[in-house]
DNA sequence: CGACAACTTGACGGGCGTCAACCGGAGTGG
DNA sequence: CCACTCCGGTTGACGCCCGTCAAGTTGTCG
């Protein structure tokens, strides 16, 4: 472990934070795990599916998302990555992957071995708890999706994976839900909302039209919350305020 | 707790010991939780949307779904349930329940009080690994469902439905997979697909006249396996052997 | 300045939703 | 014991939302 990779861990830190109260005890367990942080470049494969696992990753910087491939050759990207995200939480108790974890851009990537995570969890009950939330609140979200890609028409599909994206950034104290920079190509949105690009581009442009976001390049500004929301049926309860 | 309350939990105990390795003190744990068991009428709801929660609820005998509800009316069912089945784990760590519980036919429901699991589950790391595992089994169904709404078409996603139905009938030890009762209308299905009911019943005859499957009511026999496997797009490694 | 990826826009077609009618079995009440 | 009701299932006709195809534009990077 280099010395600037100590750094690497604070965004985590902080989100597990937010998810249970930490001790100082549980803050040194955290800062003594063995880390290796590596670059990824945009796009890299950071797990793949059916491959088994010894590691878990934890994002640092950039994004990612998971994604799991139909015989159809349709891709469905199953949930976006911020900085502060472990991405692959379920393979500390489960031996295969059963998705793939992507890097949306280039990334900072810290790499734990599942023993020594496994082995602070059992040491800290705050810990474990902290982490079985953190899986429950991606469940959760998992759960929205299935209605949004299951129930709702294209725009307000794209719209809520708008809302949803904007509300994350903010929980995650990444900046204002108001105006952000999409790390995604308007494909990668497609794969998300179970559309196609051209039809993605179709109703961001209706947004835009209808005065609810404008848009330059991939910088995004909600103009009209309220009206999002509605569009979206955005409601982010299912959030439970942390992710 | 009457007596014949006390095989209530069997099933459910027999699932965590899928999960994980119990040992007899495990197992007296759990035979010492304080479970009250309730008749549920068919489709009864066991757990509202958006009210907090106290308990916790397994199903003991009969099928359940948990589904959510889009602003346009549309219902969306994001999981179906056997017995054996955790309902809401989830509520065990999050004080609002995100969606709704369901009974699909008449049930038998054994409930427990949440400080009273979450008191287990600290006492035995073997219980917590078992309980923590269940729900990324969860999620990780979860993530199918996004891709089997968002990227498989109508007759895919139909049988699909019907293999996993089948397979986890299988792995909770509840009769073959190539003959089985159907707990759930059409529309349940169509529910759970993200179709409309009258297209579920299109395919279910696409699927019968092609030879994949016979139907008596809602009897279903799986004729050709390797069929529906495929058709499905069908790999059930995403339910980690013991769902 | 050429190449390429991402985005944009229009034309067209199909898969699935919608509407509507009918059937069949189970429960209910006279 | 039979008529009535109702829910779930079945089937056909029709239409729309979104997929597909294709052509063009823009920005970026070598």
């Amino acid at each position: 472990m280099k010395a600037n990779d100590r750094e690497a861990l604070a965004p985590f830190a902080r989100k597990l934070g937010r998810l249970g109260t930490l001790t100082p005890a549980d803050e040194a367990l955290l800062a003594a795990l063995p880390i290796t942080v590596r670059e990824a470049a945009a796009g890299q494969y950071l797990v793949r599916e059916g491959a088994p696992t010894t590691e878990c990753c934890i994002l640092v910087s950039g994004y990612a998302c998971r994604h799991k491939v139909a015989a159809n050759g349709g891709r469905q990207i199953v949930s976006f990555h911020l900085p502060g995200d472990i991405l692959d939480l379920q393979h500390l108790l489960l031996p295969i992957a059963d998705h793939n974890v992507q890097t949306l851009t280039e990334s900072l990537v810290a790499w734990i071995p599942k023993p020594a995570l496994k082995r602070v969890a059992d040491e800290s009950a705050a810990i474990a708890d902290a982490l079985w939330r953190d899986s429950l609140i991606d469940a959760s979200i998992f759960r929205e999706w299935v209605l949004n890609v299951g129930r709702r028409d294209a725009r307000s599909r794209t719209a809520h994976m708008l809302c949803e994206f904007a509300a994350r950034r903010e929980a995650a104290g990444l900046g204002s839900p108001e105006e952000f920079e999409l790390p995604m190509t308007q494909e990668q949105i497609a794969d998300a909302t179970g559309l196609t690009a051209v039809h993605v581009n179709r109703m961001l442009r209706a947004l835009e039209i209808e005065g609810a976001i404008t848009r330059e390049r991939r910088r995004i500004r909600i103009v009209d919350w309220d009206r999002m929301r509605w569009i979206a049926d955005f409601d982010p309860v299912y959030l439970h305020a942390a992710a």
